[in-house]
DNA sequence: CTACCGTAACTGGTATACCGAATACCAAGC
DNA sequence: GCTTGGTATTCGGTATACCAGTTACGGTAG
């Protein structure tokens, strides 16, 4: 029934994975943890030496990074770590309202009770952490939240649509997550659980499509100042 | 601004493209064609043998063809040619209704005078074409409607998310093209265009929704007697 | 001093070769 | 005759090697 692989391969320990995967989740993890920053080019030679393999691997992690967004690829020329300002998340936001919309109409309709349970864990969890102040875990578990709903919709591609964008979104979290805002989240993510949990599919994307908007706002406002001084 | 050029090379008349860009293109087009069926094995060294290249250039092809779900490629085994149901056609209808109306909705916001225009040549042209009956040009000038839409949208992003989509949408048409709607088409992308020109974003995504849906509707109609039983 | 051209180093694109895992087939034992 | 173990073959994963386009630097001529 569902043809894909791609999205869940890449996790995982790293251990025996295969080196091209290994090599996927590094890179990937390097820009959006900032430590190649905008324009930094990726030198298939070098990055291979460092990682101890071949350029095959390196190479193949980069095709895919380019799809997804993060590396920017000119033939005969290289490949450099893709921009990211204001006008690409403001791109990116409007494509997510879209698809966190749709996910959580969908979710609201087909989800198992199940389901519905391990996202009503995940809200608890979150607020246990958001007021504890425990302010990564809060972020890890918005990200299960919203990851959980699109795994409840049901759709499989689009799951796969979604799953590459969250790495951008983290890329773009890596300095805007804010303590106060934390306790917002929660409240917007419960008012969500409510209206999938209540089937109502028209309320819970009505909820989404705000919460979204409510984010890129949020972000905006701390990405406005300067677009891509800091580097390490 | 915007890093990607992935969406855009592999077209073109073939010539002077990267051989892994060749591969893609011609794997691609056979399983669209349905040259080769779902399920049918694709082993590397066969293709680049009978492409007379490498298997670098095809493996690469391969792997991006399964981001775009149109292989499965299962570790250490291989890849094969991924299934396309009722069962992900529907799935698929609901992620392009949610982008379709996103891009419709943008474009009646965002869309140059130029663009506009563009977009009634088109129209007119799909109108011509369909009242002299000549099905191949008006299905391939519905492709250049929608395509003229999103990128009229502005969003880079949503240009390549919904880029490879096309490709699942052509494989899905490939029998299911009927004269008759033809002209329904024609008037439904009148009403959209003229929702577009008249910065009509509300109307446009609703039109754009409706559509979609109409699309879905008709082509499950025809899929709907077997899902995968004709090869050649 | 500057502008242009040629050459050399670099880097991505591709081919060939090797290795290990997965599978299928065959033979031997129950 | 059926099952099970082992072996051979196939095929994907990776490494190494070669080639071609690109860029950068330096020398020379104006």
């Amino acid at each position: 029934m569902s043809p894909r692989t791609t999205a869940d391969r890449p996790n995982m320990g790293d251990a025996h994975r295969s080196l091209r995967d290994q090599a996927y989740v590094e890179l990937r993890e390097r820009i959006i943890e900032g430590q190649y920053p905008a324009g930094h080019r990726l030198v298939e030679r070098e990055i291979a030496e460092e990682l101890g393999v071949s350029r095959i691997p390196v190479r193949e992690a980069m095709q895919r990074l380019e799809t997804e967004g993060f590396v920017a690829i000119q033939p005969r020329k290289g490949a450099v770590v893709a921009d990211f300002g204001p006008e690409d998340a403001r791109h990116f936001f409007a494509v997510r309202e879209s698809l966190e919309a749709l996910a959580a109409g969908l979710a609201a309709t087909h989800a198992s009770d199940a389901e519905l349970r391990a996202l009503e864990r995940i809200v608890e969890r979150s607020r246990r952490a958001a007021e504890a102040g425990r302010l990564r875990e809060a972020v890890a578990l918005n990200a299960d939240f919203h990851q959980q709903i699109v795994d409840m919709s049901g759709n499989p591609l689009l799951k796969d649509l979604m799953t590459p964008l969250d790495g951008r979104l983290r890329r773009l979290f890596r300095l805007t997550s804010t303590p106060e805002d934390g306790a917002a989240m929660c409240g917007e993510h419960e008012r969500l659980y409510a209206a999938i949990a209540s089937r109502d599919a028209e309320q819970a994307a009505e909820l989404a499509r705000r919460h979204v908007v409510g984010t890129h706002e949020n972000a905006l406002g701390m990405l406005a100042p300067d677009t891509a001084a800091e580097n390490r």
